[in-house]
DNA sequence: TGAACGCGTAACCTATGGGTTACGCTTTAC
DNA sequence: GTAAAGCGTAACCCATAGGTTACGCGTTCA
C-alpha cells in the first residue's frame, strides 16, 4: 500500500490512471497528453507498473498501457477504515451510497454508449 | 483532493492518521512514538492540518490532534470512481462487502469495549 | 515572579524526485 | 537491408521534502 500511496502523491501519475481506466494507450499516446517530455512520462509509467497500479501488455514496438484496479484496493480499504472511527456510523452509510452512485454512473455511461 | 493524495504519500503522517482515529493526542503524545524528532513531527502535523486530514483543538499549553474524516472523503470517491471501469461491476460488489465489513469491525469493537 | 513545560518556527543540510537531453535497442516499413 | 518509429534507460541538473539543532512564545505551577 505503501507504494500505491506515493505512487499517487503525484498529479501526472494521477492523470494518467484515469486516461488508461477505460481504454488501453500506448507509451506514446499517454505522453503526448502532457506538457513534459516523453521520457519523464515513461518513468511515471515505470512508478506506477512497479506499484502494481497498471499494467503493460506488449505488441509489436508498442506497449499498451491499462488500469489495474486491484492495484488500488488496499489502499482504498486503508481509507475505508481510518474514515469509519468508532461513533461515526453514519459515514458508513456516505460509503455505501457511494458505491450505488458508482454502479448508477457506470450503467449510464453503458447506456449512452449503446444509444450512440 | 491533491492536498490529501500528498499528505498520505508520507509514511510518518499515514501512521499519525492511524493514531488519532479513534482518540485525541497532543503533539507531544504524537511525537513520543516516534524515531524521528519532535519538530520533524511538528511539522507533519502541519502538513497533515493545512490538507484538512486532522483538527485541532488548543487546550492551555496543549494541542490536541485528532483525525477528520471528511478531509478523506474527496480522495476516497476519486479512489472509488478509479477502482469501478466500465465492464467491473463485480468490484462494485466488493466495495459493497468492504463497507460491510467496516460496519461489523466498528460493532465489534464497541461491544468488546462495553464488555471488558 | 521565575523556572519548567509544551509546542511551533527559523535556519540550515542532505537526499531524492522529477525534469531534460543524449543514446541504444527492437520492430516496422519502404 | 536500411531508415524510421516507438520506448526505455543513462547521465545530469535543480527544486524541494524531510531531517536536525537552536530559539521564542505562551501556559502552568511552585
Amino acid at each position: 500500500m505503501d507504494q500505491a500511496a506515493e505512487a499517487i502523491a503525484d498529479p501526472i501519475r494521477r492523470a494518467i490512471l484515469r486516461m488508461v481506466r477505460d481504454e488501453r494507450l500506448t507509451a506514446g499516446e499517454i505522453a503526448a497528453r502532457f506538457a513534459v517530455s516523453r521520457p519523464a512520462v515513461s518513468r511515471h509509467l515505470r512508478v506506477l507498473r512497479e506499484s502494481g497500479l497498471v499494467t503493460d501488455d506488449l505488441s509489436g514496438r508498442h506497449r499498451y498501457y491499462s488500469l489495474n484496479p486491484e492495484g488500488l484496493a488496499e489502499l482504498h480499504r486503508w481509507l475505508t477504515a481510518l474514515m469509519t472511527p468508532a461513533g461515526w456510523e453514519q459515514r458508513l452509510d456516505a460509503l455505501e451510497t457511494e458505491v450505488h452512485r458508482a454502479r448508477r454512473d457506470n450503467r449510464d455511461n453503458r447506456d449512452n454508449r449503446e444509444t450512440a
